[in-house]
RNA sequence: GGGUCGGUGGUCUAGUGGUUAUGACGCUGCCCUUACAAGGCAGAGAUCGCAAGUUCAAUUCUUGCCCGACCCACCA
């Protein structure tokens, strides 16, 4: 059935069709019998954190730009789905929806919370992320926090562990005082904070006056030595004395090391256990004592005396003015510096004394970026930040969080002789808390304390490979690695450096041959997006505004990588871009609907230009296409439906179509070969890009001819290199420039264009003037010109290209 | 401080070792031409960040500098 074209196209009625369309027909359904090439996608979980936003738009896309391509050349799109709902965001979203905080309730009545709530929040999630069109294949799903990730996760804990390359360890590490858990190095940001550079009086045993400037006060009880540069003549008496912390009373040694800077302050430094990491590597180096004064909460412990219980910024307000009471504050220079603080919250963190478990891989650093090499990266500069990143790398991966919502450590600690006891493969997933161990402890004691901590959200957001392909299976073994990971490029350094760690850790292998890394979404004004600035848009309402293929055409306009900004004007690029498309199709299916348009024995050399030319574009495409540049794919073939076709071609064959008796069949015939090809091609073309208004024309028309149920899962377009005709390549190319002579002089007189000429005189050389007679019928149709004459110009009326016209 | 990317008409941008540097938005003029007025056609508007170098030739390659964005480090 041919369903007529509407005059106007309504994305509204028609997107809502379609996507309905191919969920019915189950059009993107991975074909597991299917003998075809795979192309498996390693789709990014979104973090069940809050809504979809237009960054997750943008790079969702360009995934799905890629998807769709592949599936028309033919490969078997493994396109999976899932979401990451577990972790610190997920809790916070949790705590957020039921107005409550985690620890307002058991541990079993938040995660029970946790899980109904992050269902609701996920159905929600993938009708809007539905809402964008990708072609992924629904029916692969899966939660982070499922009984199958969970086991996957715990299995590759237990793996890892076997190995020897998980450990635990009591050590000052990373700690957020806000969440109560220890955090990753790749979870800091840096924030610029507005501070004062405080000038503290400190006194040696003899009563000689030191003045050392610290940002953090309240850090004094927790004092541990005083440190001078060695080569600072200005101390050099003072080093092995003795100083007394003020308010606090305790004697600390004031002792030489490189790593003061004397320019800075007074160039004296108390180091406290522990303010930062220098206060670490001086703390290890030197052997000092440990005193800790803020605790897990971000209070002050006892041994800060009548300030214990105060929180951190509470107690150093409350030092400074006792210091400032006691004379002992000589000084306070307002300052900014950049503090690292938890990116989920923005708390600085502290450097806490805990016990964490560990995957050690600061020995791989070198072996991890050599491996990545193998890895084709889209662009190829991303790679330098993962390189980067590796080198800067000062930590083993902490796994361990204090945390409710996550995956579980599968052990227990024998409470007798305090083993670790591992739980078995078989009986996975496990909950310590509930379950217990399969056997006694080898010390014979049966008697466990679970592990209560949970698993770093990314411990199992880096298995992804493995939780879709169904780790072990004959399938995993088929298809790992990957084709493609497709990210953004905020998280090169967690989820993509996660992934490939466990990948080599495991498999030996990288997880993907491609990994494609998107920009961000920023607002109009080039800012990034974010809530307290208020500048977010949400995809849903671009979708309302416009339509679903506008908000992608937009994305295409993104260079791979690089940060788009919001524009309106985008949007109406892609509008207007829906409205030619539909109108040209309506012009052209008229036409040849109907009537014969298999390839005839002969072409018009104006069908064969345009052909040629749309064999070169069929080839320049489908190579940016596989180089992952959708943008520039976009982009030619917009411009050549644009002006090549529709500005020029479809002017020069008007005249055949509406005057068919002045021309020969196969001349009309040629005419409607070349318009059925050209739509076609460009249809498929933009399928990627603009899904549903391709879809739409399609049916109305090929989908028949081609007997196929949809574009999406219609072959790419292929180069019939019989097509191409240098010749009439170029007559076509001098045809149009001749033509928009005679426009421009059309222009300048203002005479419309439908406005007959009497005759174009044409001067020009005569192996030009050879070629051009292929195609001087159509110039002259087109130009409504009444004759077309070669020879030299009695007055010349425009000049291009070396070559001149009279026109009368 | 280190790294990466970018700097092209008023704005946003494509692209290239070689005639006249792409397109969009905006602006101006013309045209209701049987696909398209949310349109078509045409026009104005750019010393391609600055300086030096390589080259017969540089907006394109190299180096330095300036500016911006992002990442990382420092952060007493």
């Amino acid at each position: 059935m041919v369903i007529m074209m509407e005059s106007k196209y309504d994305p509204k009625l028609v997107e809502k069709k379609w996507q309905k369309f191919w969920a019915d027909n189950q059009i993107y359904k991975f074909n597991t019998e299917s003998e075809k090439p795979v192309f498996s996608i390693d789709t990014p979980p979104p973090t069940v954190s809050g809504g979809m936003h237009l960054g997750h738009a943008l790079s969702y896309t360009h995934a799905d730009f890629i998807a769709r391509f592949w599936r028309m050349m033919g490969y078997n799109v493994f396109y999976p789905f899932g979401f990451d709902d577990n972790g610190l965001a997920t809790e916070r979203l949790v705590e957020k929806k039921i107005n409550m905080n985690s620890s307002d309730m058991t541990r079993e009545e938040f995660i029970k919370l946790c899980l109904e709530k992050t269902k609701e929040a996920e159905k929600e999630l993938k009708r809007q992320f539905t809402l964008i069109g990708l072609s992924v294949d629904w029916s692969i799903n899966y939660r982070t926090i499922s009984d199958y990730c969970r086991k996957i996760s715990q299995l590759s804990f237990l793996r890892l562990y076997k190995m020897g390359r998980v450990y635990q360890k009591e050590t000052p590490f990373m700690w957020c005082p806000k969440c109560h858990t220890a955090i990753a190095q790749a979870e800091l940001e840096d924030v610029e904070q507005a501070t004062f550079f405080n000038d503290i009086i400190f006194e040696t045993e003899d009563g000689e006056k030191l003045v050392i400037s610290t940002t953090r006060p309240e850090l004094l009880p927790a004092c541990v030595a005083v440190f001078v540069h060695p080569e600072d003549e200005r101390y050099k008496d003072y080093v092995g004395k003795k100083v007394i912390v003020p308010l606090f009373g305790h004697k600390v040694s004031i002792l030489k090391d490189e790593r003061v800077d004397p320019e800075k302050g007074t160039g004296i430094v108390m180091c406290c256990t522990f303010g930062d990491q220098t206060d670490m590597e001086w703390y290890q180096a030197h052997n000092l004592p440990l005193r800790i004064a803020i605790t897990e909460t971000g209070k002050m412990t006892k041994i800060s005396g009548k300030y214990e219980g105060l929180k951190i910024e509470e107690a150093r307000k409350k030092i400074l003015e006792d210091l400032k009471n006691k004379k002992l504050l000589v000084k306070q220079t307002p300052i900014t510096h950049s503090v690292n603080v938890h990116e989920r919250c923005g708390t600085p963190i502290e450097f806490l004394v805990t016990k964490q478990w560990f995957i050690k891989y600061l020995d791989l650093k070198k072996e991890l970026i050599k491996r990545a090499k193998e890895i084709n990266w889209y662009p190829k500069h991303m790679k330098a930040r993962y390189d980067h990143w590796i080198n800067g790398l000062q930590w083993d991966w902490c796994i361990s969080r204090q945390r409710y919502f996550g995956v579980p450590f599968p052990l227990w600690y024998c409470k007798k002789c305090g083993s670790v006891i591992l739980a078995d493969e078989e009986q996975l997933p496990v909950d310590p808390l509930r379950d217990r161990p399969n056997r006694k402890c080898k010390c014979g004691s049966d008697e466990f304390i679970p592990e209560k901590d949970v698993l770093d959200t990314w411990a199992t957001s880096s298995l992804t490979p493995q939780i879709t392909l169904k780790w072990g299976s004959d399938f995993f073994n088929k298809n790992f690695p990957m084709s493609l990971r497709p990210q953004a490029h905020d998280i090169i350094t967690l989820w993509a450096f996660n992934t490939i760690v466990k990948s080599i850790l495991h498999e030996n292998k990288i997880p993907w041959k491609n990994i494609m890394i998107s920009g961000h979404a920023l607002d109009t004004y080039g800012k990034k997006m974010s809530k307290s600035k208020g500048n977010v848009i949400k995809p849903e309402d671009v979708i309302n505004k416009y339509s679903v293929d506008c908000l992608r055409f937009w994305a295409s306009q993104s260079k791979l990588g690089e940060d788009l900004p919001f524009m309106e004007k985008d949007l109406v690029t892609g509008q207007k871009f829906s409205i030619k498309l539909w109108n040209a199709a309506r012009f052209i299916l008229s036409h040849i609907k109907g009537k014969r348009t298999e390839k005839p024995e002969k072409i018009r050399p104006i069908d064969s230009w345009i052909l040629t030319k749309l064999n070169k574009q069929i080839k320049k495409i489908t190579k940016m296409f596989k180089n992952y540049n959708y943008s520039g794919a976009c982009h030619e073939t917009v411009q050549f439906f644009w002006h090549d076709v529709c500005d020029n071609y479809l002017e020069m064959i008007k005249d055949r179509v509406y005057n068919k008796e002045n021309y020969e069949e196969w001349e009309i015939q040629s005419a409607y070969f070349t318009l059925y090809k050209l739509l076609l091609t460009i249809l498929k073309m933009m399928a990627p890009f603009m899904p549903h208004i391709t879809e739409e024309i399609y049916h109305n028309y090929f989908s028949e001819r081609e007997n196929k149920k949809s574009i999406h899962i219609s072959r790419w377009p292929s180069i019939d290199e019989t097509l191409s005709n240098l010749e009439a390549e170029e007559a076509g190319n001098l045809a149009v420039d001749i033509i928009s002579s005679v426009r421009k002089y059309k222009t300048k007189n203002n005479i419309s264009m439908n406005a007959p000429l009497n005759k174009i005189i044409i001067n020009c050389k005569k192996t030009e003037e050879d070629v051009l007679k292929l195609v001087v019928k159509d110039i002259k149709t087109t130009a409504k010109a009444n004759s077309i004459e070669f020879g030299p110009a009695s007055k010349i009326t425009t000049e291009n290209f070396g070559m001149t016209l009279n026109i009368e």
